[in-house]
RNA sequence: GGCAGGUUGCCCGAGUGGCCAAAGGGAGCGGACUGUAAAUCCGCCGGCUCAGCCUACGUUGGUUCGAACCCAACACCUGCCA
């Protein structure tokens, strides 16, 4: 087993921990179970779930028993933590769904297999649901002091900022309960999670101790922040980068972080990826040399890209990138097949092959723009392109000459973004390529 | 339950009868410059069949030639009191 707080340290993925040397006491006694919760907000994870989750994956590596836990009951509860307001009960259908869809995530992430490190899935939903009023009163809520909780940072912020529902209030009750519950049944006396997870976690540590008499421990990693002091994971168009391929495609996935941000490169390769502490050295040196190359930030893409979608995918897509950005000019001189492939990855529509639309009925219809109005606005500041051709009369039809190879047009706003139009009977060629 | 205050475009926030599609800021988008980066400068930033029209300032109804702005009821939020 490798230490794996030390690699955790030099990663920069400890923002907070429990006495550190109990902790790494604890871990060098042998085989560790280490449990983190993703509550069932959105019917996919995003990036921002993707650190504290990677994290489990470590574990798992160092030699440790990860436990993710799908909030199937603290979902219909709400966590005020890193919250400025209250936030809207979601139904009980949604959150079944939304338990569902990211159970199913969180599998692609760890090893299930039956050897003695596989991970599990656990969902609160168990052994909170079948609790009564009166036992959870009695059982949990005696032991704790309304003090304290009046204290924690989640809480305060809140009381300042124009108060809390009692529902919110409970929050970290149930998720104490859950650190409790897999202490039990797992002999589990790890948690991890976000920074704002950390007053529910010591929470659950304080309840241990009163109800079991045993330490527990407690670890939070740093939220990640670009240097922009952006957050972290929010796409261009302000929403969030899903980890579900339909809310997200990979090729979006994939020119997220091809845009990193120089000075973000090197502490994403650090928290994201599993790249060994002189690759990344490496990587980072080849970057302050020739950063015009971008290396950092193509590893960076590849790796995550990989992680997510796999293999196959990260292919695609950066050959899709390389053939639609290498070069300004001329789309015509690369070969159907390499033109095929690379549109498919890019969000598109499909016109019949009598149709002739507009060009602004194109450049709305493949989502590029929003509404016929921005395509004005962006055709008057030159911001449209056909082709690579710049766009000087949005009502214009598309002459039948721009169809690359009879059937692809290639669109673009600005500089990067990208949508593919293809027309005709386009399915039985896509289909024997694939 | 009572009293007071609030609800404005993606977010914050000004506006208190016509000059309001609504100041200002942020976010976002485009252009120039670059490296599909950052910074900077310039422009845009509700929709449309775009010199015009339509929809919008919590909801519904009213006053008025005319309402984001006045009145009423309702909903929600906040504070104080019970």
């Amino acid at each position: 087993m490798t230490d794996i707080l030390d690699e955790l340290a030099w990663r920069g993925l400890i923002a907070q921990s429990t006495d550190l040397d109990a902790l790494r006491e604890t871990l060098a006694q042998g085989q560790a179970a280490v449990y983190c919760g993703f509550d069932p907000t959105a019917r996919s994870l995003h990036v921002g779930n993707l650190v504290p989750l990677l994290i489990l994956r470590r574990f798992q590596l160092a030699g440790h028993r990860p436990i993710a836990l799908a909030g199937g009951a603290t979902g219909m509860i709400g966590d005020p933590s890193g919250r400025a307001s209250e936030r809207v009960l979601q139904t009980l259908d949604v959150i079944g769904q939304n338990v569902q869809a990211i159970s199913g995530q969180l599998e692609r992430f760890l090893d299930f297999d039956d050897g003695p490190n596989g991970a599990k899935l656990a969902d609160n939903l168990d052994w909170l649901a079948p609790m009564s009023a009166i036992d959870f009163l009695r059982d949990v809520g005696k032991h704790f002091p309304v003090n304290t909780m009046l204290a924690k940072d989640s809480v305060r912020s809140r009381l300042d900022a124009g108060g809390l529902s009692y529902t919110e209030f409970s929050y970290m009750l149930l998720q104490s309960y859950d650190f409790l519950e897999l202490l039990r049944r797992e002999g589990c006396s790890i948690q991890v999670g976000g920074s704002d997870q950390w007053g529910n976690i010591t929470a659950g540590i304080d309840l241990i101790r009163r109800t079991e008499g045993r330490p527990a421990h407690g670890l939070t990693v740093p939220l990640v922040t670009s240097a922009t002091g952006e957050k972290f994971g929010k796409s261009t168009g302000g929403g969030s980068l899903w980890l579900d391929p339909e809310l997200t495609s990979p090729y979006a996935f994939y020119q997220y972080w091809i845009n990193t941000d120089d000075r973000d490169v090197e502490q994403y390769l650090k928290k994201l990826t599993f790249l060994g502490r002189e690759e990344i050295e490496a990587v980072v040196a080849q970057g302050v040399e020739r950063p015009q190359d971008r290396i950092g930030q193509r590893r960076l893409a590849q790796e995550l890209t990989t992680l997510v979608h796999g293999q196959a995918e990260t292919d695609a897509v950066e050959a899709a990138s390389q053939a639609l950005f290498s070069r300004d000019g001329d789309l015509s001189v690369i070969e159907e097949r390499a033109l095929a492939g690379a549109l498919a990855e890019l969000p598109g529509m499909h016109v019949d092959l009598g149709a002739a639309p507009s060009l602004v009925d194109l450049l709305t219809g493949t989502g590029l723009y929003a509404s016929k109005g921005e395509v004005r606005r962006a055709v008057a500041q030159g911001g449209a392109y056909v082709n690579n051709e710049r766009v000087t009369d949005a009502d214009a039809a598309v002459p039948e000459q721009a169809w690359l190879h009879g059937r692809f047009l290639v669109l673009r706003k600005g500089r990067r973004s990208l949508a593919a139009v293809t027309r005709g009977g386009s399915r039985d060629n896509e289909q024997s390529n694939g």
